[in-house]
DNA sequence: AACCAATTACGAAATCCTTCGTAGATAATC
DNA sequence: GATTATCTACGAAGGATTTCGTAATTGGTT
């Protein structure tokens, strides 16, 4: 049996991921308005992506109407989840600690947020049994 | 004045970087020997991308012996920092609590992990003054 | 000097990504 | 029903990435 892997979006379909997630399901035309556009994507170029998208099946397609309608196929946190594994394994050597030394390092947290990153390790630590 | 922004390795120069950092500077056939070679690359490619790569500033060339010797130009710190801040840019709304969630679901943390990051947060906070 | 091995330089092929123009189909409007 | 607007489909261009083959160069050996 062959596992389907599941493909990580690229930057272009990653944006208009994004849209998705925020907006919800929509049009091309709706997902164009709201691609927040420095350069404005012409009408066809989302078109494409989302017809690519929609063959590696990050996105779903509902051709029920005449405008089709796509959504996310996968959601914001198993995406995210995916890309941050990715990076790590490539270069992180899979340490999570490299990987938030670095983080820490690229953009300094304030109290508020290291109190925040805090909670999350006390969680984790509570759900744990080894 | 223009700034010159600092170039993002691609995959396979990451590969190569990650050689350099590791065993120090070498000429291409040390850095192909060194390569963790699945699919072991050909002696052209690696040259190829070493002076791609050395145009690109990623690498510098020492070409005083006749086989060049090539080194890397920024340290594994820095370019880590610009690949988890490209990251957290991208896909996570430039949250550190956003990348560390994304993190843990990827890759459970052990217990001597969790200690780390304390340590590491505990670091972070002595050092803060606002 | 002639030869051989190692090395660099060059370029090209295959693939992917992003962009968009053009054409064709479908629905809405007059 | 004809025209107009909207939408999808298709293909292609330009750039980047990765791979490698071939040619040219260089240095050492006989």
């Amino acid at each position: 049996m062959k596992e389907k892997k599941t493909v990580n979006p690229t930057d272009a379909e990653l944006e208009i991921l994004q849209v998705l997630w925020a907006h919800g399901p929509g049009t091309v035309k709706q997902v164009q308005e709201r691609l927040p556009g420095k350069p404005v994507r012409g009408y066809t170029t989302i078109l494409k992506l989302l017809q690519i998208m929609s063959e590696k099946g990050l996105v779903k397609r509902d051709e029920s109407s005449r405008a089709h309608i796509y959504s996310a196929n996968f959601s914001l946190e198993y995406t995210r989840k995916n890309l941050v594994a990715r990076l790590m394994d490539k270069a992180f050597d899979n340490s999570l600690s490299s990987l938030i030394t670095g983080a820490l390092s690229a953009k300094p947290a304030s109290r508020r947020e290291l109190a925040e990153i805090r909670k999350l390790l006390d969680e984790l630590e509570g759900e744990r049994d080894d």
